[in-house]
DNA sequence: GGTTGAATAAACACTT
DNA sequence: GAAGTGTTTATTCAAC
């Protein structure tokens, strides 16, 4: 299941590549820099840039095309000979053969269906299309103007030889081919580009599709022009033809450069292919308790996709939004964009909605099997499980449930980020996951924490991590017993039954690690944690082998990147992540955190331990898709020496009216 | 097969 | 005396 939400993560190259890079300003600009100084870039060339390049040479051919016109214009009607009557005099060409379609809205609509596009590359193609809209306007213009002269000529020159006004119209009528047939060559490439970019997605049924298609295709100023309807609910009526960046009266194409008016350009991108842009309905959520925010103004930039024009204050902004993104044209087609962006989103929601779900409540059906199955990438053996599964006997723990525990979060699914603690096997197993890999169980905990709340899973940790957790999870440190007992129940489910055995199981763990300190209260007693002792009880070394080294520092870089991603991501996206308001904010970047903790803390512990190469356990074996090896180490050396609390004071933060259901009163205690 | 750690069960003493 | 708390011991199991 993680492997496959991670494929879908990763469905198309750039992906990776966004992934990557993107949500690194600096790896951007940098990148820019490399270009702008001249340098051959010698791997990657960004899609951005494609389509800019793509960009440039269709306006290089409309300019050209203007051009021409206006020198015919200067000359056509007071000389119409020789070659100026190529151009001078139009046929009527088909209106098919003059659009100069890119991609026809069929196609459009395909790719946005596809939602293998980021929404930068879905903003790319849209700026790409508006660019080629507006040369194919430049078209019709020079072709209307063409027709006008073609029919003043025609007026002037009605003394003229049948003969040579048929060879004039022929004439003319190449010469616009062949300027037809360059634009339409460009699409090709644009198209081709497209493909090796992986921004288009062509079917095989489609992948030899014509040219002559593309542009006999739906006129793409009607699906603009239906684009508009939508946004304006219909009201169209003289909106259209509105593009205000092109200027035909001087002869000059206002190039939607970036980066103001591209839509390109975001250096918030994507990671994995998940849009991580500044949606104005986010915007709208965290600013609206702010009179003087907008949902696409934030930290001075003008927050419209692609646009990140500076404001300097609110008015500038309002103004600069009235002035550039007018009701016009470009701006309904970025909203439609947008919209797409957001259905898209959505969309996917769901689906990891119902995936989750669907994951629930398969779990939930198999904690009633008597044999569970193995899960995927479960880092507990199977024999493990096996022993499981037959140890779930009545006798033992009469209501365990069995069920292979996944806490997922949809975080997990849409990074690929596997939950290093999440891969777990509840039950009775004797070693827990946390003493068996030293992990702490703070991360796994915190991320999965409604799911141990609700579900009736036994934790897959040990008794003294539990105390332990719960003990350091309090302001004071230190919890009554009786708060302990609290903390199970509250924070797990399973242990709201069975209270006999697991709080007598509490008791015998307080008392038998050395690591839990009781002090005397003036109320009674505390239990405090002491670190040190609980580091020391399984004293695991680590192996100074230059390879594990190796790896570890590889672990340190990926988890760091991982932190920066999972924090552009979060910043960008806004996701709750399945947060829980009584106990912090379980986020990624916390995860990514804790990972780098971990690895930070088993770097010192290497660098520490040295030499000491004894096989053994190791906790990266949760982490093992970033190829770790297996040795031996103790990553949790790197915490404090020591935590042991001793003030007498005792804020007592649980609610103590619990009831403990199932409780049968420590009958056993009797 | 021995060692070790953990879970479980139980007995017992002490305190409130 | 009941209930809760704390300690200790024993047994079993699993991993190493």
């Amino acid at each position: 299941m993680m492997q496959e939400s991670g494929s879908e993560a990763t469905s198309n190259g750039s992906a990776s590549q966004n992934g990557a890079s993107s949500g690194n300003p600096f790896t951007d600009c940098n990148l820019r820099e490399v270009r702008s100084n001249g340098e051959t870039p010698s791997l990657e060339v960004s899609a951005a840039d494609l389509v800019h390049l793509q960009q440039h040479q269709a306006l290089q051919v409309a300019r050209q095309l203007l051009l021409h016109q206006q020198q015919q214009q200067g000359s056509g009607l007071k000389s119409p000979k020789g070659n100026d009557k190529q151009t001078a005099q139009q046929v009527p060409v088909s209106v098919a053969m003059m659009t100069p379609q890119v991609i026809t809205p069929q196609q459009m609509q395909f790719i946005l269906q596809q939602q293998v596009l980021t929404p930068q590359q879905l903003q790319g193609l849209l700026q790409q299309q508006q660019t080629l809209m507006l040369q194919q306007q430049q078209l019709q213009e020079f072709y209307k103007k063409q027709q006008d002269q073609v029919h003043l000529q025609l007026l002037q020159q009605q003394h003229g030889g049948k003969q040579s006004k048929e060879q004039q119209v022929a004439a003319q009528q190449l010469a616009f081919q062949q300027q037809l047939l360059q634009v339409q060559q460009l699409q090709q490439q644009h198209l081709l580009n497209l493909q090796r970019q992986g921004l288009l997605t062509i079917q095989p049924g489609q992948a030899a599709l014509p040219v002559h298609q593309l542009t006999q295709g739906k006129h793409p100023h009607h699906f603009y022009h239906q684009l508009w309807k939508e946004v304006t609910g219909g009201k169209d009526e003289n909106t259209t033809n509105n593009h205000g960046s092109l200027d035909l009266s001087t002869g000059s194409i206002h190039s939607p450069a970036p980066p103001k008016n591209s839509l390109i350009v975001n250096h918030h991108a994507s990671t994995n292919g998940q849009h991580v842009g500044h949606t104005p309905k986010r915007e709208c959520l965290s600013n609206e308790d702010n009179p003087h925010s907008h949902p696409l103004y934030g930290h001075g930039v003008c927050k419209w996709p692609g646009c990140e024009t500076i404001c300097e204050d609110f008015q500038s902004f309002l103004k600069h939004l009235n002035n550039e993104h007018a009701l016009d044209d470009r701006s309904t087609a970025q909203c439609r964009v947008q919209m797409q962006v957001v259905q898209q989103l959505e969309l996917q929601l769901a689906k990891d909605k119902d995936r989750l779900q669907a994951m629930m409540t398969h779990l939930h059906v198999k904690s009633t099997e008597p044999k569970p199955t193995p899960q995927p990438l479960n880092l507990v053996s199977n024999a493990t499980l096996s022993k499981t599964a037959s140890e779930a006997s009545p006798q033992s723990l009469p209501h365990t449930p069995t069920t292979p525990t996944a806490p997922l979060t949809s975080i997990n699914q849409g990074l690929s980020v596997i939950t290093p603690t999440s891969m777990h096997s509840g039950g009775p197993y004797r070693r827990r996951y946390s003493e068996k890999y030293n992990m702490p169980i703070s991360p796994d905990l915190s991320q999965n924490k409604e799911f141990y709340m609700n579900a009736e899973v036994r934790p897959p940790f040990t008794y003294a991590s539990l105390i332990r957790q719960g003990i350091l999870e309090s302001p004071e440190k230190q919890l009554t017993l009786n708060e302990i007992y609290n903390w199970f129940t509250r924070m797990f489910a399973y242990f709201r039954r069975n209270a006999a055995t697991w709080k007598n199981a509490v008791r015998h763990n307080l008392s038998l690690h050395k690591c839990f300190v009781r002090v005397e209260n003036v109320k009674g007693a505390v239990w405090t944690v002491d670190e040190l002792e609980f580091q020391k009880r399984r004293p695991q070394k680590i192996s100074g082998s230059p390879t594990l080294v190796k790896n570890i520092q590889t672990s340190l870089a990926y988890s760091t990147s991982l932190n920066a991603a999972f924090q552009a991501s979060m910043v960008e996206n806004n996701i709750p992540l399945y947060t829980t308001a009584s106990m912090g904010s379980p986020t990624l970047s916390s995860l990514a955190n804790a990972i780098r903790e971990e690895v930070n803390g088993a770097m010192d512990h290497a660098n520490s331990i040295g030499s000491d190469s004894s096989p053994g356990r190791s906790p990266f074996q949760a982490m093992h898709h970033i190829n770790v090896k297996e040795e031996p180490l103790d990553p949790e050396d790197h915490d404090g020496p020591l935590s042991l609390v001793t003030t007498a004071n005792h804020s007592p933060d649980f609610d103590h009216d619990r009831d403990y259901e199932d409780d049968p009163g420590n009958e056993d205690m009797q």
